[in-house]
This record gives C-alpha cells, sequence and structure tokens, in this order.
DNA sequence: TGTACATCAGTGAACGCGCGTTCACTGATGTAC
DNA sequence: TGTACATCAGTGAACGCGCGTTCACTGATGTAC
C-alpha cells in the first residue's frame, strides 16, 4: 500500500501539473522555472528541493502530460466506439478532432513537441523518445488482428503530422479544412483496406 | 534587369544562408543574432542596419530554407524519375528518405520547425503558414490526375509527421526502421490506388 | 591622374532584461518527554 | 495535555550569464572637381 502523500508530495504534483501544460503550450524553452513555480502559487526558490534542475522538470511534465493524453484519447475512443466504430476510426476521429486541434496545451505532448525533441538534453531525448514509442504502440492495439506491421508508423505519422500542420495555419477554417482531409483520407482508406481484408 | 549586387547585398545574403541553416538546426529560437552574425563573419552591432529586427531575419530565413529545399527536392524527384518512378512516389522517397532524416539543417523547414510556427509572432507565423502551403501544394503537383482533393494533405501530413518521429527517435536504426515502415506503407497505398484506378 | 570630401558598411562597447541556480533565513509542522 | 526542540517546506534576495537592441565611432569605398 502507497503511504499517503506528504505535504511535499501534493505540491510537488502541483508544479508537475502546472508544467505538464506549459509544456504543451510553451514548448519545452517556453517552460520557465519562476513562471512555473508562479503559477502554482509557490516563488521560484523552493524549486530545487523537488527537482534536480530545469531538465528534470521536463522530464516529469513529459510524463504526466502522456498519463493525460492517454487518459483522454480513452474517453474519447470508448465514447466513439460505443457508436460503432472499429478501434481504429475511434482513434482516428479523437485524435484528429478539431477539439484536440484547438486544445493544445491539453492535447498529445508528441503533436506539440516533436520537432523540439532532437534538441534537448539526453535525458529530456530519451523521455520523449518514450513518449513517440508509447503513441506508436496505442496505434498499434487499435488496428485490426493481421495489420501489415509498420502500419502503426505510418498511422501515427500522419496523425501527429496534420495536428502539427493544421496548427500552423491557425485554428480556423483553414486549419480545420486540413485537419479534416487528412482525417477523412486516412479513414476512407482504411475503410477499404478491411473491406479488402472481410468482404462482405 | 537586375542592378549587380552591392556589397551590402552579398553580405545579407551570407546572414540570411547562415541563419537558413540555423534555423534547422536550433529552431526559431536556436537563432541568436550574435552567434548568426558571428558564424557569418561580422561582429553583432551591424545587423540592424540589415534587419528592423530578430523576426524579419527569421522571416527571410524561412523563405531561403523553402528556396533551398525546393531546389534539393527537385533534384532527387528528378532523378528518381528519370528511373521510372511515378512523380508521387518520387517525392515520397525522396522525402522521406534517410538522407532527409539525417540532414536536418539542410532539409525542409516545416519538418525542423512545425511544432513551433504556432507560437511565433504574428509575422513569423504567416511565413510559417505560407511554407506549410507550399508544401501540400508540392505535393499536388505530384499527384495523378483525378486523385480525390485532400489527399495531398494526407501524404503532405504523413511525410512530415514521420520524420519528425523518426528524428525524436533518434538517427539510429530505431528512427531509420520507423521511417521506413511509414514510407512503405504509403507506397503500397498509392501503388493500390494507382491500380484501381487504371487497372491493367 | 590626383586630391578632398561624403557616404556607406561594419565595429565594439554598453544597456536593460530575463533566466537558471544558489543560499541564508523563516515560519510551520511534527516529535520527545 | 503542555512545553521545548528538531525538522521540514517554502521565501526572497542575490549571482552570473546570455540575449536583443542601441549607438557613437572608424575605416573603406565611391564621387566631385
Amino acid at each position: 500500500m502507497r503511504t499517503a502523500p506528504s505535504r511535499k508530495d501534493v505540491t510537488h504534483e502541483r508544479i508537475v501539473t502546472v508544467a505538464a501544460r506549459a509544456i504543451r503550450r510553451g514548448g519545452f524553452q517556453g517552460v520557465g522555472v519562476a513562471d512555473i513555480m508562479k503559477e502554482a502559487g509557490l516563488t521560484h526558490g523552493g524549486f530545487y528541493a523537488h527537482f534536480r534542475n530545469r531538465d528534470a522538470l521536463l522530464v516529469e511534465a513529459l510524463e504526466r502530460a502522456a498519463q493525460e493524453t492517454a487518459a483522454r484519447l480513452r474517453d474519447g475512443v470508448a465514447r466513439r466506439e460505443a457508436k460503432g466504430s472499429s478501434p481504429l476510426r475511434a482513434l482516428v476521429e479523437t485524435y484528429m478532432s478539431e477539439r484536440h486541434l484547438a486544445e493544445i496545451e491539453a492535447g498529445c505532448a508528441v503533436a506539440a513537441l516533436a520537432c523540439e525533441m532532437p534538441r534537448q538534453a539526453t535525458e529530456v531525448r530519451n523521455a520523449a523518445a518514450e513518449r513517440v514509442r508509447g503513441l506508436v504502440a496505442a496505434v498499434r492495439r487499435a488496428l485490426p488482428d493481421g495489420a501489415p506491421v509498420g502500419i502503426a508508423a505510418a498511422v501515427g505519422s500522419q496523425m501527429v503530422g496534420a495536428l502539427q500542420l493544421a496548427r500552423a495555419l491557425g485554428d480556423n477554417a483553414e486549419g480545420r479544412a486540413l485537419l479534416k482531409a487528412a482525417r477523412e483520407a486516412l479513414l476512407s482508406q482504411h475503410d477499404r483496406s478491411a473491406a479488402a481484408v472481410r468482404p462482405r
């Protein structure tokens, strides 16, 4: 049994929660120690009682963001599956939704940070690579049995890429149109290959 | 007829060329005024005789990077088409090549910077969005006539996403495997739909 | 062709500011008796 | 139950550093006569 969280543990959680949002909103270097502490209702001096340095916070923030996103996706997927969607369709529609386009700071950390990952310190890079693996694994779990190996990488790439391109165009008609086009193309391809595997 | 470039024009070009590489290597905020000037063989004080401010340099660097990438892609595509590849296959193989994976600072600015674009100042964001449109347009031109509208967005998303995920995993066996898997999936899908349109 | 001057491109010191990090200190919480 | 002390979590001033930007100045280039 886990021991009850100490007062310090509670504070630590709060800092990480704030950072997990900030990292997606502002990027890795958008996370300032003083800003995070302030947003968590603290002064910046206490930071180093909680983390070895700034990178250590980034690592924890990435982990937290992944947990949050996994939970959010699970919800959206369950809701769509209940309406009769296949697991893959449910995942694609949830991930490539207008909501995910808009809510960058509560969304997938990989989509929010991918191009910055190669530029981070080793420690942070490793944690980031782990998030990429987790994303691909989530896609793989949603694929029908017998789907060719490697499809998960392709679908994951497309989901992440489309969200990023759409966000680069902006959360407006143009961005939403790009996201929708990519989503529809992916889904219709999925339907066609499903039909090929199990013709009715 | 254009007038001959002045000494200042030549220097300006050199600064932009250096910045166009730096922006892809280090991201938007990896471009430091002093560093760029030093790498161009100058002192930082002269910067503001060339650019209104740092953002103005970023805009020009984005444009320069796009020109360089367009030229590079053209070469790779022409070489592959000469060997009998379709325009789309040639583009996909060039863009999703191991070479492009490795040469980030000479590669596509969209792949190198997409997730940072939404966080830039308006001026820079607009220039960045223009690069996204250019990428999608390039894919569209490579598509066979009669391809459904929106496929360009899907293919562009997948190319950009795969390159970013692979780079996040690293320029190693794991990253190359992801890139290859995504590329093969995209190409085999392309072959299948081409066969469906023009069965032989 | 040569001299005098104006313009131009680049130099380097200085500025204000924000950031990550350190550290002596304080007030609150918990423990011993 | 109450008092004395130790531990703990957080405070806030201070540090060094790097960055974007400004500006008075210099040396080179070009122009007028």
